[in-house]
DNA sequence: GTCTATAGTCGGATAGAC
DNA sequence: GTCTATCCGACTATAGAC
């Protein structure tokens, strides 16, 4: 019998509650982890009962897993634009941008990953120490070599990146902290976050005349 | 029947005991959040039966509301320190280390609260808007002077604080990620960011001539 | 105070009618 | 394909012996 955890031979119904499915899991996983999601959950809110979802899906691992396989092609698509041709602080700058604007639009995947990374990612160490480490390895190399040749200031490529994700991604992670502690007077905490992080990471890697 | 929950009229072995449960319940909340940490795992840790852990704490909430009450003296610590009367740069800069001096030596602390406001601050949210923010008011302002007076850059003081929370607490929430993509060649992750952060902040605040 | 045994509940997964 | 009913394991919490 056919199952629809791949996108293999499926009729247009079956994408489409696939998709319904997987919005919802998005949703309940990102909110509460994998542990603190329960498909009940996922099913009512994808309006569909708890049976109707496990013949789309083997299991609650399976609905997981297709959840984080989609995130990776979003997750390094952003780093994936860096260009080793541009002008370096620009391009940093940019890809700075470029995750902001991802925290903004998908805090869902955002809170999902650190869901995983947070409790030791059990389910997708593979993947970090595979394709993302091999995409990250090869930027790193790219800034290294921005570095050597002066045209940022001399830091540290590793250390760069993760405090551009922190940073970035903290304004999808801990969205409830920032807008308690911003306070509603606040218009948009994105704006704001924009403005500032592109003079901190324009400042420190400037190079001094 | 005197309950253990809290510090008063307790014998020396019932501190103990209770200590000893705070400790391996740190353990466990950090590692899997409250849904997904169980009261057996908890109490095989602290060397006790499920029974017996339930004797000195009404419940599993209980025990994750007096980790959670330690922990903000923990963390408010550092912040606190930060001085209205110092040299600015320096002031923030060295804020900046104990952060991450508390990221290296508090890891647990830092992923307990990290899991809590990632889903949501369920637990936690009169935390945050009662005494956090009431911090965080205070030290926003300082910052503002020190804007407003020229001692450092035009930068928002909210964003600034963000950043450096992010920063920091990423080496203690993103170790795996952090410890995979490094490689095992890099000798001290902790060492290597000290420096860069201390560059990065530094950068950006020290006032243009 | 600490244990064994167990009650009670929840959640993942399956059976089987339609 | 979708539902109702249900099984079963896991987990919180309690009862009661010692």
């Amino acid at each position: 019998m056919a199952r629809a955890s791949n996108s293999k031979g499926k009729t247009r119904i079956q994408k489409e509650k696939t998709e319904q499915i997987l919005s919802a899991a998005l949703d309940i996983f990102s909110a509460y982890g994998f542990r603190g999601a329960t498909i009940d959950q996922v099913a009512e809110k994808a309006g569909i009962s708890k049976p109707n979802l496990l013949y789309y899906f083997d299991n609650k691992e399976a609905v997981h897993a297709e959840l984080i396989k989609r995130l990776l092609y979003i997750w390094l698509d952003p780093l994936n634009q860096l260009n080793e041709e541009g002008e370096p602080v620009e391009e940093i700058c940019a890809y700075v941008q470029r995750k902001l604007e991802m925290a903004r639009d998908y805090p869902r995947e955002s809170r999902l990953f650190a869901n995983e990374i947070l409790q030791g990612a059990p389910r997708i160490d593979t993947l970090i120490s595979g394709t993302l480490k091999l995409m990250v390895d090869e930027k790193v190399s790219v800034i290294a070599n921005w570095v050597a040749t002066g045209k940022i200031n001399d830091v540290d490529p590793h250390h760069l990146l993760f405090s551009i994700w922190s940073t970035t991604q903290h304004y999808a992670d801990f969205d409830v902290q920032v807008r308690t502690l911003t306070g509603p007077k606040a218009k948009d905490r994105f704006e704001d976050a924009s403005k500032y992080l592109d003079f901190l990471f324009r400042s420190a890697l400037t190079p001094r005349s």
